[in-house]
RNA sequence: GGGAGCAUAGCUCAGUUGGUUAGAGCACUUGCCUUACAAGCAAGGGGUCACAGGUUCGAGUCCUGUUGCUCCCACCA
């Protein structure tokens, strides 16, 4: 079969995705008596489609495998989906409410049939968009956050923290969505930076005269006031501590009082206490017992607390209290102000600090121990400075907000008993009350925050908490691949859940990433309509493209502004490789209709290449032992393009022997496997039956570095590129062939040069090469190197003053570097105390510039002398 | 308020533990359909590595400060 002039990655890839897929090579056994490698892929969730960072990162961790299970490890790689419960529950419900019913219309059963058969019509879109990427997971090992194993983790993991007592129940002003409607907790809430007021408001004092000017960001909130407080250090109110004022609008009698939470320097020094609606105020409230008066519902409307204000939206009444407020004097000034809001990261509405009873888990404890294990360095971020976000947000973490009050999800497992109050936390469904024997339970209505369940991930899908071969085998994980945005949702989520459960560290190393933006930086987003979907560039440029153009160049945890034509170069990259066995195959072919003999002997190009490719196959196994993948495929890049296709196939097309070509070509196929493995595989089978995925990664072969042989080609090089640049400036043409006299002045190339003269003509397009210690030749073009001069006889062409001039200014040139670097050698500082190559390779620099000063000075003189 | 990152060619970015002449891709100029590839080949132009100090024989790289941009965290009502 031929090969096509250009590779045709729609033609290719799903035909090999589905030949892994059957030939069973993503399937890891854990009976392997190979040593284990895992990664555990960060689930994505039902209700998402393959976006771009799905894609860098699924990318990632399929080089990482694939390279690995190349390297003879038994490489596991388990897939799944996350249930993401706010976000599937908002769209059922969006779903329903075009049907025109509700939530509590249809109730709890029949809404979670509902959200199971979407997830079964539409939870597996994501993993066939994966698919798409060439990602090589064990498919067969599949897991759902919800699926039975999981349910059976989370009920575990919840029981045994309530036994330690690290879970609780309270009540406690929370985060609360008024548009999903549950509570969310802190990582969940973005700080927006927005344009607000102050309404500065005045309470009168009781029995005096004057008022207290307060200022706030929330007027509406005035009915919930249930004190003042000021600093009992401030010299301007302290003298109010103990009196009474009054309430504007609602007329109600409240303390002031002093409590060092208080800011001085903030506002007027007042602070009116709402404890229903901010958490400070809720423990202001607490020191001072004072009472607890909600104003709002859920929706965030006003309640009956708020009189002829109530069943307003909350900034509807905002901008109404505060003219009351106005019209009734109490309104002193308005002050325009920039402030933060807390805002849902699912929906972005504003979220509103509610008081309501919820569960959380305790976290002093389990983030102390978390902190000292990564500390220990059982866990490594790369890069390594996101561990100090990590320990700061660690140091400083508060109890976590668990219980969510949506139905889809993992169901709290408490029943309460309603008879003796006594609240019942098992792993199994309960029927009576272990206490009273009652039957009239109420089972807890709340379901689990989803990284509740995605705290467990890895070690949930190797079937924890039952005792699994597949768990001692492949648990812990060796690297984790995420982005910086996950650090707190989930990283360390899972850090101290899996020390609490396993007593182990989930993985070894974390690989972080950064966000892709589009061309302008921008993050990509549905609301600005600048997301780029991978799936169009995978149909227009093939999914190894796309893969190398989110690799190139990237170090690790940094953003990447995604272009195009980015993809553009990696779709010719693989291109070249297939153009490069193309090569190959035709040259095979020649060689077989004219069956000549070829020669056993290995001569100099294969000799520079072998140790070249070995020197690469070593850099590149350093760099994605580091992950450093990005390094690796510049690397690799620069590797197959400049000097295996620039410089080697062409030295090849003058050598009748193609084993050496072969043997690379199939190193560098291995190589790039792990980043392209589409072209990579459909070349590979041009010439081998296996599939490339059961190749072994090339080692590297020390006896294979050729120090000399990559020396006599960097000779041969600088003495092609020198004529093609002389031929360039004399603007002959490519075709036109001339003859070419080479002086060489470094006389111990002078056989090099000899034996390689047909390589030296084809690459410099030469119609002869004369190659002699000196020669005696007028009216030519010269050029010098640190080799030699070159002639090129095209007497009518040269313009001897112009000439003259050209070669001064490089003499000028060659002589300040040679100053510079005999400078160096002079400086005793430098001879004493740098290093021995150091000082070697300066040597080398200035006797390479003073033969090129020579060569120049001679060749200005003989010009003179025509 | 605290922390982190970035600043290198027109654009996007690499640049290992400091080592001398700072790289790549894209874009640009010029010439080539040289039978692997025009998705290509060859040659070329373009950089006081943000600024100011310091350490060092030697700094894009390390230290200090300044400026500009970005992000994260935080209970200033």
């Amino acid at each position: 079969m031929s090969m096509e002039k250009n590779y045709n990655p729609q033609e290719a890839e799903d035909e090999i995705y589905k030949a892994w897929e059957e030939g069973g090579y993503f399937e890891a056994k854990s009976d392997s008596n190979k040593k284990p490698f895992t990664v555990v892929m960060p689930p994505p969730n039902i209700t998402g489609n393959l976006h771009m960072g799905h894609a860098l990162d699924q990318t990632m961790q399929d080089i990482i495998i694939r390279f690995k299970r190349m390297q003879g490890y038994c490489a596991v790689w388990i897939p799944g989906t996350d249930h993401a419960s706010i976000a599937t529950e908002a769209k059922i419900v969006e779903q329903m409410r075009k049907e025109g019913i509700s939530k509590k219309d249809i109730g709890r059963d029949e809404f979670l049939k509902r959200a199971w058969d979407w997830k079964k019509t539409y939870g597996g879109n994501i993993t066939k968009q994966l698919k798409k990427l060439g990602i090589s997971c064990d498919w067969k090992k599949e897991r759902f956050t919800m699926d039975d194993g999981c349910k059976k983790a989370v009920k575990e993991f919840f029981t045994r923290l309530y036994k330690k007592g690290l879970i609780y129940r309270g009540e406690r002003v929370i985060n609360w969505c008024p548009k999903c409607l549950t509570s969310i907790s802190d990582s969940e809430v973005e700080h927006e930076e927005c344009e607000g007021s102050f309404w500065h408001i005045r309470y009168k004092v009781v029995g005096e005269e004057n008022y207290i000017e307060v200022a706030t960001t929330r007027p509406e909130t005035i009915f919930g006031d249930v004190a003042l407080a000021v600093n009992p250090e401030d010299e301007r109110y302290k003298d109010l501590i103990g009196k009474e004022a009054i309430v504007p609008i609602v007329n109600r009698k409240v303390p002031i009082i002093g409590d060092s939470y208080v800011d001085i320097t903030v506002g007027t020094g007042v602070l009116k206490i709402t404890p229903a609606h901010d958490p400070n105020d809720f423990e202001v409230g607490l020191r001072h017992n004072l009472p607890i008066i909600n104003v709002m519902d859920e929706r965030a409307y006003l309640n009956s607390e708020a009189l002829e204000f109530s069943g307003l939206e909350r900034y509807e009444a905002r901008k109404l209290v505060a003219e009351k407020l106005r019209k009734e004097g109490h309104l002193l000034k308005i002050e325009n102000i920039k402030h933060s809001v807390g805002t849902c990261y699912r929906c972005s509405t504003t979220v509103e600090p509610r008081i309501s009873k919820q569960w959380f888990v305790k976290m002093e404890d389990l983030a102390k121990r978390s902190l000292a294990n990564v500390k220990e360095g059982k866990v490594k971020f790369i890069p390594e400075r996101f561990i100090k976000t990590y320990f700061h947000w660690m140091e400083n973490i508060k109890d976590w907000c668990i219980s969510r009050q949506l139905w889809w999800g993992h169901r709290i497992p408490v029943w309460y008993c309603k008879d003796c109050g006594e609240i019942i936390v098992s792993k199994e469904e309960i029927k009576s009350c272990g206490k009273c024997e009652s039957r009239n339970l109420e089972a807890e209505s709340d379901t689990l925050d989803t990284w509740f369940s995605a705290a467990l991930w890895p070690f949930s899908v190797l079937g924890w908490p039952e005792k699994t071969e597949e768990f001692n085998h492949f648990f812990p994980a060796d690297v984790l691949v995420t982005g910086y945005d996950l650090i707190f949702f989930w990283i360390a989520k899972m850090i101290f859940s899996s020390l609490e459960m396993t007593d182990q560290v989930p993985f070894s190393r974390v690989l972080i990433h950064g966000l892709i933006r589009d061309s302008q930086g921008r993050k990509m987003s549905k609301s600005l309509g600048n997301g780029i979907d991978p799936l169009e560039i995978i149909s227009k440029y093939g999914a190894d493209a796309l893969r190398f153009s989110l690799i190139l160049g990237n170090s690790p945890g940094n953003d990447l502004k995604f272009f195009e034509e980015k993809v553009e170069a990696s779709r010719n990259f693989a291109n070249k490789i297939w153009n490069a066995a193309r090569f190959l195959k035709m040259k095979n072919e020649n060689a077989e209709k004219t069956s000549s003999e070829v020669s056993s002997k290995i001569s100099l190009a294969d000799r520079w290449i072998l140790s070249r490719l070995n020197k690469v196959i070593s850099e590149v196994t350093a760099s994605l032992e580091k992950l450093d993948l990005g390094l690796a495929a510049q690397k690799l890049y620069d590797f197959v393009w400049d000097e295996f296709c620039d410089w080697y196939v062409e030295f090849s097309k003058l050598s009748k022997d193609n084993k050496t070509l072969e043997f690379v070509i199939k190193s560098i196929l291995k190589l790039v496997h792990p980043f392209m493995p589409f072209v990579t595989e459909k070349i590979w089978g041009y010439f081998e039956n296996s599939s490339i995925m059961v190749s072994s990664y090339p080692l590297f072969d020390k006896s294979n570095i050729d120090e000399e042989a990559e020396k006599e080609i960097e000779t041969l090089m600088t003495v092609i590129k020198t004529i093609r640049n002389m031929r360039r400036e004399m603007n002959v043409p490519q075709g036109k062939k001339t003859s070419v006299y080479i002086e060489v002045t470094e006389s111990k190339f002078i056989n090099v040069l000899k034996q390689n003269k047909d390589i030296i003509c084809k690459l410099s397009y030469a119609k002869e090469v004369e190659i002699e210690n000196s020669f005696n030749i007028l009216k030519c073009k010269t050029s010098i190197n640190e080799y030699s001069k070159i002639y090129i006889p095209m007497a009518e062409l040269i313009d001897k003053d112009a000439e003259l001039l050209k070669l001064e200014k490089q003499l000028q040139i060659s002589r300040q570097q040679l100053e510079k670097a005999q400078m160096r050698l002079l400086d005793k500082n430098f001879i004493s105390k740098a290093p021995e190559n150091v000082i070697k390779g300066a040597k080398d620099v200035e006797g390479k510039l003073r033969s090129k000063v020579e060569n120049l000075e001679k060749s200005i003189l003989e010009i003179k002398n025509l």
